[in-house]
DNA sequence: ACCAGGTACTGCGATCTCGCAGTACCTTGG
DNA sequence: CCAAGGTACTGCGAGATCGCAGTACCTGGT
């Protein structure tokens, strides 16, 4: 217990990443109209091909209502496709179409070289870094689920 | 350049990982009256005893607006207090009354289990974990820097 | 001493986030 | 088969975020 007992913090640390991150990464978008979080879900719904919001929500981490504004914007944009779920009808199946999925792509291009910046910034650390980061998520995400 | 291309993808975790920190922080802070930005903010202003507005921002990876109505916000609370800065009289100097420190305490005492959570989930990686998300840091601030 | 061109911050307003309360639907016990 | 009690989602509205444009002040060149 020093004088500054939480200088190492892992979560303050995320924090601290996680903020500078959303910023590179909003900056990095900017002219491809989708921010840092938007870019996400979109990428979220790329590799999941089709998802309920709840899905969504949970990838995302975020409340419900978040998620349900989130895809009245996205389908306001044409990017977005909902089919009732036939086998529970409260809910439904979210499907990118062929525009989101373009602007995905584009969004991607401009993505690329803040990410290879960032990676040879990293240098030869990269590996155990992405390993971290997937430790990490395990542990975050054990913690949250019974909290 | 396989099925999934981005399956790793450094700054797609990384995003992962900050929504579900921020998740679990809101949560395990929500009795406290913070938010887990506002947590960190506080924290920043704790470790670094006074700060300029700009120096903020710059920490918290923020806007300025974003920053004047964050300190409006604690200001209103009764946890910041503003002095003009003598040098430059266009800025001040912030810093956290007893209130705020008072209240920042009482926050981390609910932040704490679930450091000590994921610590514990961590295991014996926490160590490389800490020291990938100062890597990460490093690298994301540089390229961040040149943008 | 002055002015031209920064830099630090803030008011305003468009847009976004998310809690609450409501609707629609599903499930289970009887 | 029908409550009674969940669960999935959404409208609404309070409050938060952040770009734009403005004010106050600083700095370096003349």
């Amino acid at each position: 217990m020093a004088d500054r007992p939480d200088d190492v913090n892992a979560l303050f640390s995320i924090w601290l990443v996680a903020r500078a991150t959303t910023d590179l990464l909003d900056r990095a978008l900017a002219s491809s109209g989708l921010t840092a979080d938007e870019y996400g879900a979109y990428s979220v719904l790329v590799r999941e091909g089709s998802l309920t919001p709840s899905q969504l929500a949970e990838w995302m981490a975020a409340p419900a209502t978040t998620v349900s504004s989130y895809l009245k914007r996205f389908e306001a944009r044409g990017h977005v496709r909902r089919a009732r779920d036939a086998d529970d009808r409260r809910s439904s199946r979210v499907t990118l179409t062929a525009a989101g999925r373009r602007t995905h792509r584009a969004a991607a291009a401009r993505f690329r070289p803040a990410l290879a910046a960032v990676v040879t910034a990293l240098g030869d650390d990269e590996a155990r870094v992405q390993q971290s980061l997937l430790r990490l998520r395990g542990a975050i995400d054990e913690v949250r689920s019974r909290l």
